[in-house]
DNA sequence: CGACGGCAATTTAAATTGCCGTCGGTGCATTAAT
C-alpha cells in the first residue's frame, strides 16, 4: 500500500529539513499543494511559511519557482535550501552577472534546480518566461504576497501581471503566501494571480503576548520627545517606526546622543550600511533600530522587546505586520503607537498615486491605433513611458476588459469601443483602488481612535471575531486595562449608556452588555454580507460602539452608525 | 494633507510673523561613466 501523502511529508520534514513534527495548519496547506490545489496560505511570520512550499516541492516531480520580492530575501532562502542535503535552489536576478544567469538556466534545462527564486520583474522578459515554460515547473509559489496588492497597483505593477505570466507557462499550481492578509487583500491576490478553486489555509492572527497601547499627540514637538523618551524606557532591543527618511536619522541620532546603540535604517542610505545595520540587529548589537517602513521583511529576530511607531502606518495591514516583528519567542512584548491625527496627511497622500487621465487616454489611443497584437517594448516606445508607468496603465486597461495578453506576452486591443471611453473607464478604476486605500488610511485612525479592545478591532479587521478577545475584552491592551481600572468606581448602566447615542469620550463599558443586548438585536455581525442602498454589496468587518464597519466592494471600508443604519434602513442581509 | 525652509515684510532694528513653494515610502532593473 502506498505511503499517505501527510506521512510522506512529515517523513520527508523531518529527514531533509531536520523538522521533528509539522504544525496542524502546515501540514494542511501541503496536502493542498501536494493535491495540486490553488492554496492560499496566511500565516504569522514565525509559523513555517517556508516549509509549506519547500517539503512538497521536494516531493513533486519538476522544478518550483518562487517569486520574491527582495533579492536579499532571495539570497538567503538560497543559502537556506543548499544547506539541505540533496537540495538545489538557485535565483536569478540583476545581482547576478549575465554569465551566472546563463549558467543557472543550464543547470535548470538540465533538471539540476529543485527551487528557483525570481523578482516579478524578470518575469516581464520574453526570455525568462519561456525558459521557464520549457522548464515545466510542478509549483509556482508567491512569497509575501501581500505585495500584489500593496504594491502591485502602483510601486511594483509587475506584482499584477504574474497571473498572465502564469498562464503562459502552463498555469501550475499556484501557492500564495502571506503573514497578513485582511479580506480585500486576500481577494486581490486570489483574483490577481487568477486562482481558481483556491483552498485558503488562514490561522489565527493573534498573538497575544503583544501588549497594545495607543498615545495620542497634538503637539508634533510634545510628541517627539515622548518617542525619544518612551524608546529609551522600554526593555531592548526595539524598533522604531518613523513616518520619513529624516524622522529616522533624527531619532537615531537622539537615542544615540542618549547613550545608546541605535542607528537609523532606510532606503537612502548606501546599500553597505543598510546590511551592516540589518546584520548588527540580528546579531544583537544593537538596542534600537529606526527604520522607515524598507525594514522589516525577512527579519526573524526572536526577542525584540517592542516596536514603537512614532507616526500612523498607511493601514492595519502594514501596522499588524510591522508589530508583528516583537515577541516572536513569545515573551512579553509591547506596540506602541504614537498617534497625532495630522500623520494620517502624509498616509492619504503616499495613496493618492494613480496613473493620470491624459496618460490613460494616450496609452488607450496608441493601442487602438495598432489592429493587432503590440509588443509592450514597442508600445513603451510609442508613448515614452517609463516600462513601471506604462505598466500600471496597461494593468488598468487589461481589468477593465481593453486590452488581453497573447500568448506571446504581446499586448492586443479587445472589442473595438473607443479610446476615451475605455481610458475613462480605466481612470474610474484606479480612483476606487485609490479610493480603498483612503479606507484604509481611515481603518488605521479607527483602531488609534477607537475607544474599545485594541485586540478586538484589530482582529475585526483580519475577519476573526471576538472569540479569541471574549466578551471582555483582551485584557492586554490600553483600553481594556482602563477598563479594568474604572470598574473599581462608580459606573454608569446600561440603560444611559444606550440612551446617548454617539461614542462616549475616554474608555467605555463593554458594549455586549448582556442587559443591553435585549434590544439590540440586529443581523448586523461581524461577516455577515449585506447590501447598502448606495455602496451595493459590502461584508461587516467589526462592531464597536453601535458602530459597524462595513466594507464594500466599491468604496472600501466605511463606518455606519448602527442607529442610523436601522432607523433608515440602510442596510440589508444579502 | 501637513511640515518645514527660505525669504520678505513687519515692528519699540533684531526678532517675529506670515506667505509660498517643495517635499514626503517601499525595489526591481538598467545604464552610463570610471
Amino acid at each position: 500500500m502506498a505511503t499517505s501523502p501527510a506521512r510522506r511529508l512529515q517523513q520527508s520534514a523531518r529527514e531533509v529539513f531536520g523538522w521533528k513534527r509539522l504544525r496542524p495548519q502546515q501540514l494542511l496547506a501541503m496536502e493542498a499543494v501536494m493535491e495540486r490545489r490553488d492554496t492560499l496560505v496566511v500565516m504569522p511570520t514565525g509559523a513555517g511559511k517556508s516549509a509549506v512550499y519547500q517539503v512538497p516541492g521536494l516531493l513533486i516531480p519538476g522544478p518550483t519557482v518562487v517569486v520574491s520580492p527582495l533579492i536579499a530575501l532571495q539570497r538567503d532562502q538560497v543559502q537556506g535550501l543548499l544547506r539541505r542535503a540533496g537540495t538545489d535552489a538557485a535565483a536569478v536576478n540583476s545581482a547576478n552577472s549575465g554569465r551566472e544567469n546563463a549558467a543557472v538556466w543550464d543547470r535548470i534545462s538540465e533538471g539540476d534546480v529543485d527551487f528557483l527564486f525570481l523578482s516579478p520583474e524578470q518575469l516581464t522578459k520574453d526570455e525568462v518566461v519561456e525558459q521557464l515554460a520549457a522548464a515545466a515547473p510542478a509549483l509556482f509559489v508567491v512569497d509575501e504576497a501581500q505585495c500584489v496588492s500593496s504594491w502591485g497597483h502602483d510601486f511594483r505593477p509587475d506584482y499584477l501581471r504574474l497571473g498572465q505570466v502564469i498562464d503562459r507557462i502552463g498555469r501550475p499550481p499556484v501557492l500564495a503566501l502571506t503573514a497578513s492578509a485582511a479580506a480585500p487583500v486576500r481577494a486581490d491576490i486570489v483574483a490577481r494571480l487568477g486562482m481558481r478553486d483556491v483552498r485558503e489555509v488562514v490561522t489565527g492572527f493573534d498573538r497575544p503576548n503583544i501588549h497594545l497601547e495607543v498615545v495620542p499627540f497634538q503637539d508634533a514637538a510634545v510628541k517627539k520627545r515622548a518617542v525619544v523618551e518612551r524608546a529609551a524606557a522600554e526593555p531592548k532591543p526595539g524598533l522604531v517606526y518613523a513616518a520619513t527618511r529624516r524622522e529616522a536619522q533624527e531619532f537615531a541620532a537622539e537615542l544615540g546622543q542618549l547613550g545608546f546603540d541605535a542607528a537609523a535604517y532606510h532606503a537612502g542610505l548606501p546599500a553597505a550600511e543598510r546590511a551592516d545595520v540589518h546584520d548588527r540587529f540580528l546579531a544583537g548589537g544593537l538596542d534600537v533600530v529606526v527604520a522607515t517602513s524598507a525594514f522589516g521583511m525577512g527579519i526573524d529576530k526572536p526577542n525584540v522587546r517592542f516596536v514603537l511607531h512614532a507616526s500612523v502606518p498607511g493601514s492595519l495591514d502594514a501596522y499588524y505586520q510591522e508589530i508583528g516583528r516583537a515577541g516572536r519567542d513569545g515573551e512579553p512584548a509591547r506596540a506602541i503607537l504614537a498617534y497625532r491625527p495630522q500623520d494620517l496627511g502624509l498616509q492619504r497622500f503616499f495613496a493618492a498615486g494613480r496613473p493620470d487621465p491624459d496618460t490613460v487616454t494616450r496609452v488607450a489611443s496608441t493601442l487602438a491605433d495598432h489592429d493587432g497584437p503590440v509588443h509592450p517594448g514597442d508600445l513603451r516606445a510609442e508613448t515614452g513611458l517609463t516600462a513601471s508607468r506604462l505598466t500600471a496603465v496597461v494593468n488598468l486597461l487589461e481589468q477593465v476588459g481593453a486590452v488581453a495578453t497573447t500568448e506571446d506576452g504581446d499586448l492586443t486591443p479587445t472589442g473595438d469601443a473607443d479610446p476615451a471611453d475605455t481610458a475613462r473607464e480605466a481612470v474610474e478604476l484606479g480612483d476606487a483602488h485609490q479610493q480603498l486605500e483612503r479606507s484604509r488610511v481611515d481603518m488605521m485612525r479607527g483602531y488609534a481612535e477607537s475607544t474599545g479592545c485594541r485586540r478586538r478591532f484589530l482582529l475585526g479587521y483580519f475577519g476573526q471575531p471576538q472569540e479569541a478577545t471574549g466578551e471582555d475584552g483582551c485584557g492586554s491592551c490600553d483600553r481594556c486595562e482602563a477598563a479594568e481600572l474604572s470598574q473599581q468606581g462608580p459606573v454608569g448602566g446600561p440603560a444611559v449608556l444606550a440612551g446617548t447615542g454617539g461614542p462616549l469620550p475616554g474608555p467605555s463599558a463593554p458594549d455586549d452588555d448582556p442587559a443591553g443586548s435585549a434590544g439590540d438585536r440586529h443581523p448586523f455581525r461581524p461577516g455577515a454580507l449585506v447590501r447598502h442602498q448606495h455602496w451595493g454589496e459590502g461584508a461587516v468587518m467589526n462592531e464597536e460602539d453601535r458602530h459597524l464597519t462595513v466594507l464594500f466592494d466599491s468604496v472600501g471600508y466605511r463606518t455606519l452608525s448602527l442607529d442610523v443604519v436601522r432607523e433608515n434602513n440602510l442596510l440589508t442581509v444579502r
